[in-house]
DNA sequence: TCCCAAATCTGAAACGTTACAGATTGAAAG
DNA sequence: CTTTCAATCTGTAACGTTTCAGATTTGGGA
């Protein structure tokens, strides 16, 4: 039934395939548009119009529950199309309208957390599922500009909204977006006084409650591993590291020169070394669980021991940490969450929803797990 | 400059946009071919035509070098395309050829492996980035028939090739798609006597060394925590597990009812369990990183510990194992490079290719990590 | 001088869809 | 018995591209 299709798709059987394609117009005869010939390969408007005897307009429309078709017709192309499997043609409705049906995940391939690429795939495919929206994955390395990416999608028209994440507090990607009014959403919020679709993970709440539950342990000397500090959400930890590190009147140790971006060998090893110190932590809170790996093994590295010399409280999004030390806290971010709630702003936004119901934050749970998991 | 093409890609500006689209055409005076109009909004091969005089069946052949135009108009019509940021509109493209320059990686969204995902995804990236080919994830449920995403690819045509994983020796899909001629590559072989297109990581191998490596420390009670055996790489690592341990005149204490599709709970519970037993194993070969964890904190569970009273070979795909113990073996499998050959792999496939040179095997390396990583 | 072939170039048609501007009904209103 | 109008339906054109079947020019050979 879908040789043809196939066949036009696998580029070494063009000529074969093309040729006795629709031969329904010989030469010499005009077309008779009563015989549309019989259906082959995929069904298309056309198919269903002369099985129908109605035009290919009035199908269209019928399809689409156009007001101005009779309900009988209406009912009875429908039957017809969902019959031999009529599936518009994502080129033919894509060159007509512009509209792609496409929604881009613009990624850094130099992502270093395991497991969050593919949680929020996830999510975004699951918010996919039932619409006719597919998901294209759009890579960039974080040595080039992260500009270029969002540039090529909207400049091309590649998809009809876009998902960025790595955002930052004054976003030139975002700020490129708006200009040209592009359909967009972040995860993670910007502080440039725009209204915009965006998921996040509330990291102020989550770095507060780490350290009051590190305070509650009777630690005194907290160092946080942080995110690089142009992105959005160093600003959202740090502040609410630094809020409650005040509040509960205890010091901090400060990290310099690694962040959650570093490899695991370098914060592996400016761990050990920061620990070697007179003065060092005795408290950690740590932005994602494979960094917190590095810090486990630097810490030990000194000679240290999690749970009696130093307490870890950090975020995860797999469930491995309390696998790899039980004595870490561990609260959990739903990357998949995350990706489901992306795909939903950013179809709220290319639908032109009120933005103010495009905005999630995700708050850390009550999840501070303890030695057991 | 392109503000017509990013309102024609936001629907809720549609009606705006498209009435004064390119006005050329008066409705009183018929068209006049040689004034084309202001170029406005994204350049098409109409505008080339329009500044260079030339037909666009010229400018079209121009820009893909068909020998039958001039060398001096080649030149002249490419240049100004590069000037002008001419790109070619893909759904026109799409329509006009049946070539969607689109691959679809086919994803099992139950995947428990971190890492895996975005590892094969940047790799496939990394080989599709200086093509014209866009990546495009299809998710499926691994409790859903593995069929249904490949038939919807196959029947709609929304690509020209297909990389499925989790490849069964007898795989219904890939026979699907050979019967249909549609371009795929797989990730693991197959054993139906067809050749296709494929990458694999040689288990057979892996497991193999990875047993002698246990029994050159002495072990000789050895268990497999291998794959659901409906899987192609299952009987690979099985395979030369057997020999091995039949090599070496070691004995298999089976591990029975847990594959590494098993949660972590599932494996963490089940190994204790064994690990209780009179009959317990002092080898481990692992299949994957993530399973290799609930290993570990099964038998430790159990009051045992890793390097003393059992030794555990494993794969990983992220660098964290020797993190979590240091005495696991590590035999590192290269995920991403795996999603660069199988893009390669789709990609001659699609171009017609002979299937031989599609065909990857990967081998383990000597990358049996000691105590140290 | 004429003709033919090679070298360049060209318009028309088509891929499948939707928007536009009617066309065709039947019935209600005058 | 018209007229009008709403309810249905329809053909044409267009989106941007490539293929087909020429058209035009040039130059060489006779």
């Amino acid at each position: 039934m879908y040789e043809i299709e196939t066949g036009a798709i696998c580029p070494h059987a063009h000529h074969a395939l093309t040729g006795p394609h629709m031969d329904e117009h010989t030469p010499d005869t005009p077309v008779d548009e009563t015989e549309a010939g019989p259906d082959q390969g995929r069904p298309t408007l056309k198919t269903i119009a002369f099985m129908t005897g109605l035009g290919v307009t009035t199908v269209s429309r019928a399809l689409k529950d156009a007001p101005e078709i009779g309900a009988a017709t209406r009912k009875r192309v429908q039957m017809i199309a969902r019959q031999i499997g009529y599936r518009p043609n994502r080129a033919g409705v894509r060159l007509r309208t512009g509209k792609t049906n496409v929604i881009s995940l613009i990624l850094d391939t130099e992502e270093q957390v395991g497991g969050f690429v593919s949680d929020i795939i996830y999510g975004i495919s699951e918010a996919l599922a039932k619409t006719s929206y597919h998901l294209i994955v759009t890579p960039y390395s974080r040595n080039n500009d992260p500009l270029e990416p969002v540039r090529y999608v909207v400049e091309t028209g590649s998809a009809d909204g876009i998902i960025i994440s790595r955002t930052e507090p004054d976003d030139k990607r975002v700020r490129y977006m708006i200009e040209h009014g592009f359909p967009f959403a972040t995860h993670g919020r910007t502080d440039m006084g725009i209204s915009h679709a965006s998921h996040d993970f509330d990291n102020y709440e989550y770095a507060a409650q780490a350290v009051r539950k590190l305070a509650s342990l009777g630690r005194r000397r907290l160092a946080l591993l942080a995110p690089p500090s142009n992105l959005s959400y160093y600003h959202h930890m740090r502040d609410g590291f630094a809020d409650a590190i005040a509040e509960c009147g205890l010091t901090e140790i400060p990290i310099n020169g690694v962040t959650l971006d570093h490899s695991i060998q370098e914060v592996r090893q400016k761990t050990a070394q920061m620990m070697r110190r007179e003065l060092r932590p005795d408290g950690f809170v740590s932005g994602s669980g494979s960094s917190t790996f590095a810090l486990v093994a630097g810490t030990e590295d000194a000679g240290l021991e999690i749970g009696r010399d130093v307490d870890i409280v950090s975020k995860q999004s797999s469930k491995l940490l309390h696998l790899l030390r039980p004595q870490i806290f561990a609260v959990d971010e739903n990357v998949r969450l995350a990706g489901f709630e992306l795909a939903r702003s950013v179809m709220g936004s290319i639908a032109g929803k009120d933005i103010a119901s495009l905005q999630t934050l995700s708050k850390p749970g009550d999840a501070f797990q303890d030695k057991q998991g």
